[in-house]
DNA sequence: TTGGCTTTGTGATTTTTATCACAGACAAAC
DNA sequence: GTTTGTCTGTGATAAAAATCACAAAGCCAA
């Protein structure tokens, strides 16, 4: 049971459930749980059948596919406002998960419950939509990722990465490497010839980019 | 508009659109197309938009993702009775493709316009349910080869794959390589240590698999 | 049977990525 | 200020994969 700030937040990450009728809401809001978690915890994990599907309201959770040497690769993030398209196919196809999912920062979420996300999407055309649309926005984003993996060089993706994060970016060189599925000293590297074209300028925990174009234009080679 | 063989063959392949009713299972009729294509044929390509939602009869399609640099990988094959993720995808999202489907044999196939396959999902939900599930399916599969792709060395892709053909494996080394996405003489390297170790026999066009535990063991590290 | 084409084998070399092993740099905590 | 822990830089080496360049082998068809 949602209280009433936690619904009202709700409605203006995921706008789409405004349309629906008062009756669906509040349905909704009745068997959905708010749920806190901190940063750093384990969402869901590889094996582990799905308990229901969540909508963002603050933080991320990152999913990942961990290797048995420990390394992993970042599939994708998923932001307030989107779904987890892992989670909708376990739910939709009533299977177990195939990644991990980690909350990057403190995390607030609404859960709800497979059954009451069964009846959604059954009675609401709209909802129904609106899950097919993310559906389809991130497996686009995962054909991409495979191709990337398959077909690029680790300077080409390093670049991609940069830019498309916000300048300065903030991150460790390990956090870098694990969500390109490589190992730190690479990404350092790599970074160190960045910052000798001059492309950008290296500080702890920080990268500024200084030659955008540069990294775009190596990016899409 | 379909005839009555073609019909009765696509009831055979897909025996969910039995349980439609048969006004449903008339319209279908009407507005889907058989067609026909040879074996090499483009059935679609990255950046086309999507005419409709294809059901095979018989031959399958490869869909690859192809590198500038003329490599390819293979995300994943479509087969008589299954969907394509990417079509159900880029009908549902309204964006063009991400890949490359090929006609590996000739190949029939019913063509259901994206208008009626639209009135379907909504109208039916057996048969939205049943495209729900082929998507979870092939998500999975995806997951796994990015997975492969990243963390897997190519020794233990190439087992998998002769593993999971029929032995013995009918395919150039090329082929193969295609499949995996990396280069011929790599696999015939690979291929030649496999056979030093005796766990395969080579010939032209021809590897027999001789010791498929052995394989399975490398696979599965 | 003799070319011509496809397929396979293989050496040599290079590029790219991974691994190991530390040292120094920096920031926060004591 | 010193300690402690995380983060970064870097050399040395190894491993994996890609690339180039042919030669040989097998198959088909004229």
């Amino acid at each position: 049971m949602l209280d009433y700030d936690t619904q009202s937040r709700l409605l203006q990450q995921y706008p789409m459930l405004r349309e629906l009728p008062a009756a669906d809401q509040a349905e909704l809001a009745a068997a959905a749980s708010a749920i806190h978690l901190t940063a750093g915890t384990v969402v869901f994990d590889e094996n582990q059948v799905c308990q229901g599907f969540p909508m963002l309201l603050s933080g991320n959770i990152r999913v990942i596919k961990a290797a048995p040497s420990g390394r992993e690769l970042q599939l994708y993030r998923v932001m307030p406002g989107e779904s987890c398209i892992l989670t909708s196919s376990c739910l939709l196809g009533n299977t177990p998960y195939h990644a991990r999912g980690i909350a990057e920062q403190a995390l607030e979420m609404v859960l709800l419950p497979a059954a009451a996300f069964h009846a959604l999407i059954e009675k609401q055309e709209l909802f129904r939509i609106h899950v097919f649309h993310l559906f389809s926005d991130r497996l686009t984003d995962l054909m991409q990722l495979v191709s990337a993996v398959a077909f690029q060089k680790l300077d080409q993706r390093l670049a991609t990465l940069l830019v498309n994060k916000p300048n300065p970016v903030h991150a460790t060189h390990q956090a870098l490497a694990d969500e390109l599925g490589s190992a730190r000293e690479i990404v350092s590297r790599l970074l160190k010839s960045f910052s000798e074209q001059g492309w950008v300028k290296l500080g702890r925990e920080q990268i500024e980019i200084t030659d955008a174009a540069a990294l775009k234009k190596l990016s899409a080679l």
